[in-house]
Parts: C-alpha cells; structure tokens; sequence
DNA sequence: GATGATTTGTACGTATGTATA
DNA sequence: ATATACATACGTACAAATCAT
C-alpha cells in the first residue's frame, strides 16, 4: 500500500488540489493556469497536469482555448443567476421526492443533523456550519434514492461552493438558514412534499438574494 | 483559419468520434478500451486518447479503473432508471419554465416544427423523426433562457440517446409521442406552465415505459 | 509586419503495477 | 508462489502555434 492522497493517481491529485483552490477562491475567476508553472508546483510533469486540466474543462471549472492556455472560468453575473436558479429547482425537485421516500431513519439522522447545526449558529461558526449545510443538503439529495440525480445536485451544487461561503457572512444569514431548514424539515415530517418543495425553493432564493449584492460588486455582467 | 473538424485539438476529435461511438452503442457497454488499439485506429498517439478517455471519464460514459484500463460504462437497470426519472424531472421543469418565459417568435417555431413532424410520423421517418425529437426537446430546454439549464439537459439527454432511439421502434410509439407534444404545446399555448409540466412528465415517462421491457431484456440489473 | 520567446500539442520511451501462466 | 507478459502512468523530447517585442 503506497496511498498519498485518494486515489492512487497523481492526475487525480492534481485535478482535487485545483478543484479545491478554485472552489476556495485561491485561484480567482479569470486566472490563467501555465502547465510548467502547475506541474512545478505539484512537483510533477505536464502529463498529469494536463490531464487535471481536461478533466477540470469537462466539468466546467476551467476554459480551455486550443492552443491558447486555460484559464479560470469567469462567470458572468447572468450566467452566476443561471446556476443558483438550476441548482434551487434541482434542489426544490429532490426534497420533494426525499420526503416521499426516506427512510425512517434517514429523516432522524437529518433531524439530528439539524439540532446539532443550533450550536454552530450561536456559536458563530461560520466553517463548521458551512460543512453541516453541506451534509444536510447532501443528505437531501441521497434521500431522492436516486443515485444518479444525486450526483448531479452534488456535481452543479459544488460549482457554486465559492459563493456558498460568502453567502453566510451576511448579517443574520446563517441563523434565517437554520430556521429555513426547519421549516423544510416540518414539511417533510407532514409528508407534504409539495410544501417541502416550496420552502425550499423559497429557502435557495434567500440564499441567492443574499448573495445580490455581492454578486453585483465583484462579477461583471 | 484551419479547421479540420469541429474542434482543432486531436483529442477533442477523438473525444467526440467516442462519445458518437458509445452514444450510438457502436461501442457497447462493457467493451474494454485499449489505448494503443484507440491510437492505432484514429492514427494518432496514446497521448490524445488519454486525454480523451479522462474527459469522457468525467462525463460518465467511461470508467477507468486505476492501472487497470477503461471500459465503456455499463449500466445497471437500475442506474438507468434513475437517469430516466432525473430526464423526466428535468424536463418537466424547463417546461414549466419555458411556458412563461418563451417569445412568442420560439412558440411560433416550436409550433411549426411540430406541425412538420407530423409528416414524419405518416412516414415512418424513424432518423427523422429522432432528429426532430431532438430539436423539439432541445427548443424547450433553450426557451427557459437559461443557458446552464439548458446545458444540463443536454447533457443528460444525450447520455440517453441510446436507448431513446430504440423506445420510438415500439409500436405506435412515434404517433403517440407526436400526440403527447401536441398536449403539452396546448398547455404552452394556454400559459399554463403546471399543466404543460404534467404533460411533459407523462410524455416522459410514456417513453420510459415504452423501453422497460427493452431495458429488462438487455441489461442485468 | 517580421522575429524571437514562450507555451501548447503530440509523440515516444521507460517504469510501475496488474493480470496470467 | 514465482515469474512472465502486458497495459497503464508518468516523464521527456520535439514540433507547431501564439504572443510579445
């Protein structure tokens, strides 16, 4: 056994290190990534590097212009909207069919999911609730008992984790979230999953509108 | 200029002549992907398949297995029907969507191309007719105006397609499913976007059932 | 507009790890 | 169980195109 990472391969690595630089905002919208610079870093040659670069293309991270480098992919304020409105109906869609099918036990690990997130709120902490959210929508999705559905909410939900953060420094965000995921959660012990569905709707257009103004003072339209 | 195909890079034309190949089931599932044997056959190196392969990776119609090679994925039964449900939901939402968002010039050009698939029907135009299916569906996801929606659909879609072709064989499955557009065009037309939402779930699901026997009878589950 | 530097795209070689006899 | 064969993973080298001057 000779495990660094997660997998055993040195593109993967790369492909998660980039990921992660770009979800965190390390490597800002528009940034243009050299494959000798990258491959230095990483202490690695180009091979794998361009191969993390294909793969980050593919799923939309990075723009890849052929002969003419890659870069950062910058959104445009219309396209930022695009993506928080799939990704509120992706949402809406899976908590409805959740509520008509989790398990018992799957609603009280996410209720006790929830109780936990109570402490974090008046804590303040703004990371520890930021992975809880994650869990909780996360746990939302496996719900649906539709693994490929759930890997599309995850793949679209992920793109969308730089502004996710941001989101929850805004005054008072992070305790309405917490009182709008009970509100879903009522929703979902009634079994009215088209109720469930529309607070939650209502719960990702918050957090969209939180982000209005952010989004206006940082991305050109 | 120089264009030799649609994207001037080797690996891009080696990535779509695969995913033609894989979406056409001309490369079945299952069938292991040699990297040597792929360069051979489009004349190139293993350098390009590669890069190939990990984007298709990524896409989900291959998977490799680290040091152990890269097979076209094979679907379970069970997977595909998640696929089926998430395109039936997806679709259901834009078209939803698009009832309240599309110009009146898009409904007067999804009418018209309705109205002339009619002509395929009484031919038994299967290829026109699946060609038709697809600008049909392709013009609902493209009237939400928004263009990430629209990707993700298509994206989805397409990894269907090969199993779409073979669902419009059934008997009488064309006429119905011309039938079942005129339904959710009278919903459009009326701006009632939740009716033409159950329409088109119906319309979708119509289609699934068309292939259940199909799925049952080729893939294990 | 031409030339040089930088960077991408492709080819090829070698080593490591997996499967098989 | 050991060894052989084979495909992949990574590195290096060269060619071609873009950009900077």
């Amino acid at each position: 056994m000779s495990e660094a990472g997660d997998g055993t391969l040195l593109s993967d690595r790369i492909r998660n290190a980039l990921t992660d630089e770009i979800a965190s905002g390390v490597l800002a919208a528009g940034t243009s990534l050299d494959e000798q610079h990258l491959a230095d870093r990483f202490g690695a040659s180009r091979t794998p590097v361009r191969e993390a670069l294909r793969q980050l293309a593919v799923s939309g991270l990075v723009e890849m212009r052929p002969r003419r480098g890659v870069l950062v992919t910058r959104l445009t304020s219309a396209r930022m909207m695009d993506m928080f409105e799939t990704i509120a109906e992706v949402e809406t869609l899976c908590v409805r069919l959740a509520t008509y099918r989790m398990t018992p036990l799957e609603r009280c690990r996410l209720s006790d999911l929830h109780e936990a997130s109570k402490a974090l709120v008046a804590a303040r902490d703004l990371d520890g609730y930021e992975s809880f959210n994650r869990d909780f929508h996360g746990s939302l999705y496996a719900a649906t008992h539709n693994g490929f559905m759930a890997e599309q909410a995850l793949a679209i939900r992920s793109r969308l984790d730089v502004f996710r953060r941001t989101q929850l420094r805004h005054e008072g965000r992070m305790a309405a979230s917490h009182e709008e995921h009970g509100q879903v959660l009522a929703a979902i012990a009634e079994g009215d999953g088209e109720l469930a569905a529309r607070r939650m709707r209502a719960h990702m257009l918050n957090a969209a509108s939180a982000l209005g103004r952010y989004i206006a003072d940082t991305v050109e339209g």
